[in-house]
DNA sequence: AGGTTTGTTGAAGATTAGTTGAAAAAAGGG
DNA sequence: CCCTTTTTTCAACTAATCTTCAACAAACCT
């Protein structure tokens, strides 16, 4: 689930956004300015920023200034008044990602926020490493030594995951909760057939293997 | 991707000219004079120029005269200080293609790189290769041994965004949004399509071949 | 040994991709 | 400006692959 901050003093505008990219499936914070999102940047991660430019305590500007003086590469959506040009040129300047004028179309705003993730994430190639074994999220592909291969999205998603945490135990539960979400109905005995494929595949593996933990769960061991 | 010179003495005038023609997808390299414009076109081609017109060690005017003396055509973009009537009457007279006046704004300016390239275009074919397999967006061509053949438009620009990038893998989603505009209504499913009638066309071509990543979408590989 | 947990397998079910043809839209020509 | 041709899109169908489940075999623990 993909989480959006919004940064908005007008009240009502930030709850219309909110409802707007909430039933598009995103989870999405409101504050009030700048300071704010800092603030809640702090305590998490979001994907995207949408941020107002003329805000209390501390405008827009200056947040996305805050932001990319650290390096921090979120993008960000901005939202500036009619016709000022000047505005959209100190945004872009300062590091925004796309911009939008008031009054906002919504229909627009949802459009440009999944363009502009996506865009963001053929940028940021998640990829993990064990060994010299090279998992890469965006197109399910592991490379050993030069060998490629493309697994299907649920085995990858469970390697993966399991290969973040080194040695880390994992129940079949919270596998299930996290690769196939905490509303699905499957059997976990789906995980075991899955845990299966992957051992067969990597069977000849000399960088990790697949262990169970009897009664628990399993967990990747480094080798 | 189309390549832009900015030569302009002020940094900040720069690297918001950069920022903006960045954001419309231009590649941008900015320089402080004429002579590093020279310099620079040593090196690299460029699809257009813009250039200020007062700079030190070489002013723009001298920066033109010097390209046009050599022959060399790329589009030159001036921009001229207010009221500088007779920069600008100086300007054309050797050879610039466009001016703007201080202080830009940056819309007008990406309207007039816009319409200066598209104008360029039709005498500067851009291309692109793969293997002995050569792209020619201009006239959507694509030859192979002596072979050509024009593509439909889609098809074309499937092919060419895709072979720009051998091995990275496009999503639908992504694919749409570069070709047919992130707000196109347009099935991703359409794409599909277009990949069946590439693969038919480059059945038997030695030099890539499209493959899918199931779940994902599509890349192209060299062979 | 007996009960429980895990591994393996194959087949059904679900999802995703490929193919085709026809309709709609766009481009080109008289 | 209308008609023809080409391109693009959509929808229906087929094919391929992935996912799940269930049944049984094997391993483990006490």
């Amino acid at each position: 689930m993909l989480k959006i901050l919004i940064a908005e003093d007008d009240r009502e505008l930030r709850q219309l956004f909110s409802h707007v990219l909430n039933r598009h499936g995103y989870t999405v914070v409101g504050v009030s300015n700048g300071q704010e999102a800092l603030d809640a940047m702090d305590t998490d991660f979001y994907d995207m920023i949408i941020s107002d430019i003329m805000m209390p305590v501390m405008d827009g500007y200056e947040l996305v200034h805050q932001l990319r003086d650290v390096g921090n590469t979120t993008p960000i959506l901005m939202i500036t008044a009619k016709d000022a040009f000047d505005d959209m040129r100190m945004g872009f300047q300062s590091g925004v990602d796309d911009y939008m004028v008031k009054p906002v179309n919504v229909n627009e705003m949802v459009l440009r926020v999944q363009a502009l993730l996506r865009r963001a994430q053929m940028i940021n190639d998640r990829k993990q490493t064990i060994g010299d074994t090279v998992m890469e999220c965006d197109s399910l592909t592991v490379t050993v030594a030069g060998e490629s291969m493309v697994l299907p999205q649920k085995e990858f998603m469970l390697l993966y995951k399991m290969a973040a945490y080194p040695g880390k135990i994992f129940t079949r539960q919270q596998l299930m909760d996290e690769i196939w979400g905490y509303d699905s109905e499957s059997d976990t005995h789906t995980v075991d057939v899955h845990i299966g494929r992957l051992r067969d595949r990597f069977r000849d593996s000399k960088d990790f293997k697949i262990v169970t933990i009897r009664g628990i769960g399993y967990k990747v061991v480094k080798l």
